[in-house]
DNA sequence: TTACTTGCAAAAACTTTGCAGGCGC
DNA sequence: GCGCCTGCAAAGTTTTTGCAAGTAA
């Protein structure tokens, strides 16, 4: 199995390629452009996560006369797609990650803002006592982790 | 036991009244002030939680010439004081509720909005999951369920 | 009285909308 | 060539900053 990039700390829960994500995007009918193309390689360098502002910075090494709008816009068919989420913290809420899972997570490193999908979060137990302790129903929930990644602890020594 | 409103589903959850609140912020050494009271105020009324648009529109009741910028500076304190926290979700990032526990994760009508804060997040288990399957180290999380509240799923019968 | 607070105005940051021209198919 | 797509400009939102006047202690 080749080795997309230095993001990628275990294979399987690696960046999903771009062309994975341009075959999504062609068959739900949108055109295979340039500006697009430069959008999904950009996300795909970014080491799990980055902002429309970053993505325009680094989609613009791809395709010069890419603009911010149209980072936005794909970025809402990429959401719509199933593609990307949205990432949320205290810090901010601006950032985007691909999606790697039908059910995903995320692991964010707190010193190097890498940010890594993880699946199989069983929260039955917890969702069981919430509803008994408010009365709530739950019909979803969302959930994010935040610590090291295995290299930022390794340059900590 | 006094019940203080109408979002108020089970007393021991129920909104953290103003006066402790405004405790806290003056023995943290701020000074009480109309402003910060009308705060607070706006604060409780909210059915637990608010963006700062609707704190300043509720707040005016009590303090009419009160401004935006106070509710985000008041916000900014409370937040220090771990006294409100900030929600999140895909609909937007605006909105701050009172904290009622230490370790809090809320549970948010999707019907009514009414945020209500659950604690005894028992997620050991999935962290050891994440930490095998990824290499992170996790030191926090972050949890947010989203359902119905009692009221809103009676009234649709 | 003194220092902390406030509210206005303005700026900054982020996101969306309108539109004429360009590009994929 | 047709129609989707793009990028610019401008507008809309949300949040922060600067500052003179006001208020708590």
């Amino acid at each position: 199995m080749e080795i997309e990039n230095d993001f990628q700390i275990i294979p399987s829960y690696g960046v999903q390629r771009v062309e994975d994500m341009l075959a999504t995007v062609v068959g739900a009918g949108y055109s295979n452009t340039r500006a697009r193309r430069a959008v999904l390689e950009a996300l795909c360098e970014t080491g799990g996560q980055a902002t429309p502002n970053r993505l325009l910075a680094l989609g613009r090494a791809h395709h010069p006369a890419l603009g911010l709008v149209t980072v936005y816009r794909t970025l809402d068919i990429l959401h719509e797609l199933g593609l990307v989420r949205k990432l949320h913290s205290d810090a901010g809420c601006h950032a985007y990650a691909p999606t790697t899972h039908d059910h995903g997570h995320h692991v964010i490193c707190q010193a190097c803002g890498q940010a890594v999908e993880f699946e199989g979060c069983d929260i039955a137990a917890v969702v069981a006592a919430v509803e008994t302790q408010t009365g709530f129903r739950v019909q979803t929930h969302w959930l994010e982790m935040f610590g090291m990644c295995p290299k930022c602890r390794k340059n900590e020594g």
